[in-house]
DNA sequence: TTGAAAGCGCTAACAA
DNA sequence: TTGTTAGCGCTTTCAA
């Protein structure tokens, strides 16, 4: 079948080199000449010579491995890791994945990041507490993603989810209304600013707050519409979605019982999810390549040294106006 | 900051025997009387010794890697890695991801794969050549999942997505509809099968074909839907969508048209996604769990040399009835 | 510019 | 039952 696949001593042997040459060439270090380097590049390639990550990460000093955590059931990672293997890569550092499932939780994940001597740690919107992020931070650099964290030894990058909701619903008194409900987050990482942000800007605008318990799924979206429709008040003009998934679920619940969107109710999601693009719904946008980009860097900068990287980096959103929102019926 | 984390060399010295009995011990290998055993994990526990994965690996004759590429963007992939990791773990395999992207294609992520000698590779819905495959199962186990492949050297586990369809069909031509649409995959893995269960079932009932082209995601259900509405043809009564999210772009469009599911039209869709319990979706389930299950018992018995395992294994759907059934209106 | 040699932390014969 | 020893495939001084 296989077939021992050819080794650093092959392509030396088939170069007519030591193996210590066709090191330094495989990794483009200095110290080879031209000729040399061209052969041995020549052997490598007929061989069909692929160095072994194992025995590389084994023996280098350093691992430059980017140990990176994440949700296997969210869709938002998914942005945010195709982001981070981007970055990686031009900055010299491999990607190690560990996914946490309802069956394997973060605590494994990071876990096996360790094991492998990654040099640093991405965490995904981790549900972790403080004190074991923090005992991590003190351990080796980490840059926490999508969540705040007030412990300095760890490094955060996140959306202003405070000021995404704020816009969000300035954007709806704007439009005139004055029955605003905010579908929270529960305890999803995020949830407190975005709750925050609702708050602060309903009593700025002297509105009353409506808060109905959300989550991060449809489900929370469904549930929470139900209880709208169903309450012994009447319907708001307005929703304002935990995230994108959430509204999904609302703007189904009501489109099925009649209400339209965004005749009689309008909404507003979180995230800019793939999805909502083609929901055509108004919605928040966290911009992931730039939060993928900006985690690699502090990680690497934090790994170069930089102990004073700026604790925490927050990256702006961006009300993005589609079809959901328009004035109220009234 | 970190310190060096304790060796095999550590463990032995700290106890007061050697290296290989630590080895052995950490291992539960036979070989190390219960004294000695008790000795080396009290002295492991105490200095917080975690054996090195990657010096295992290099220095073990095997891996006991398997190989897992998905689609980073899939939630079902998601549902199938939390089934392989919970299934490799008793198989005593270890798991190692490799995620695709829009901007990191499947071939990188198997490349990778490859480079850490994993032993067999698990393809999660793979758009690969049926070539590539095919060059990949001679080479070493290749369990390909949800996506028939005909080539024998690859091994195969799916849904009978032909099946789930005709079961689809079924159901609403029960109901009393007769004009049904099938919004297809167009390119989708499965997309072939689900196309063809729905013309077998069609024909079968002596009712004509309306395929739409559709794709995997919630925007190809919402353009499908649109044609439906705008088209010069009255709406069909039933619509068969390629999978849950494509179902819920035709089902969030149809409703804001006013059009009422499923009083005026029925609508299945496929997965049994999260997402269609709560949308209380009727649908088709795929077996993840199962699946799962399946693909890894099929790479390990192929890495047991049972060479002839049988090729394909195709797990029967599930019919799920919910709320977006019902009789036509007429 | 090149090569020899010593590890990286582990496993697995083999010998004691 | 235990210890010795030789790798696994690579990187990295240090000499030549």
């Amino acid at each position: 079948m296989d077939g021992r696949r050819p080794t650093l001593e092959d392509v030396a042997a088939h170069a007519g080199v030591s193996r210590a040459l066709v090191s330094i060439v495989i990794r483009g270090a200095a110290g080879a000449s031209d000729a040399t380097r061209e052969r041995v590049l020549a052997s490598a390639a007929e061989l069909g010579y692929r160095p072994d990550p194992r025995a590389r990460l084994l023996a280098r000093r350093r691992t430059r491995l980017l140990g990176t955590s994440f949700g296997a059931h969210y869709p938002f990672h998914a942005d945010i890791l195709e982001g981070i293997y981007l970055a990686a890569e031009p900055a010299g550092y491999d990607v190690a994945l560990s996914a946490h499932t309802p069956s394997r939780d973060e605590h494994r994940a990071v876990e096996s990041l360790l094991d492998y001597r990654c040099e640093a740690l991405i965490l995904l919107g981790p549900q972790t507490s403080e004190l074991r992020l923090a005992q991590l931070g003190r351990r080796l650099p980490v840059v926490v993603v999508a969540r705040p964290v007030r412990d300095r030894s760890v490094n955060v990058v996140r959306t202003d989810d405070e000021a995404g909701v704020r816009a969000a619903v300035a954007h709806l008194v704007e439009l005139g209304h004055r029955d605003i409900v905010h579908v929270d987050g529960g305890r999803a990482p995020g949830a407190v600013e975005r709750r925050r942000g609702y708050r602060v800007a309903m009593r700025g605008h002297g509105l009353p707050e409506r808060i109905r318990p959300g989550g991060l799924t449809e489900e929370h979206g469904v549930a929470a519409a139900q209880t709208l429709l169903s309450g012994p008040e009447a319907l708001p003009t307005a929703v304002v979605a935990f995230n994108d998934r959430c509204a999904v679920g609302v703007l189904d619940t009501l489109s099925r019982a009649g209400v339209s969107v965004p005749g009689d109710v309008s909404l507003v999601g979180y995230d800019d999810d793939r999805l909502s693009r083609h929901l055509n719904l108004t919605t928040v946008a966290q911009n992931a390549p730039r939060i993928a980009a900006q985690a690699v860097d502090t990680a690497v900068a934090r790994l170069d040294g930089a102990e004073c990287a700026s604790h925490e980096t927050v990256i702006p959103p961006q009300l993005t106006l589609r079809g959901t929102t328009g004035p109220p019926a009234g």
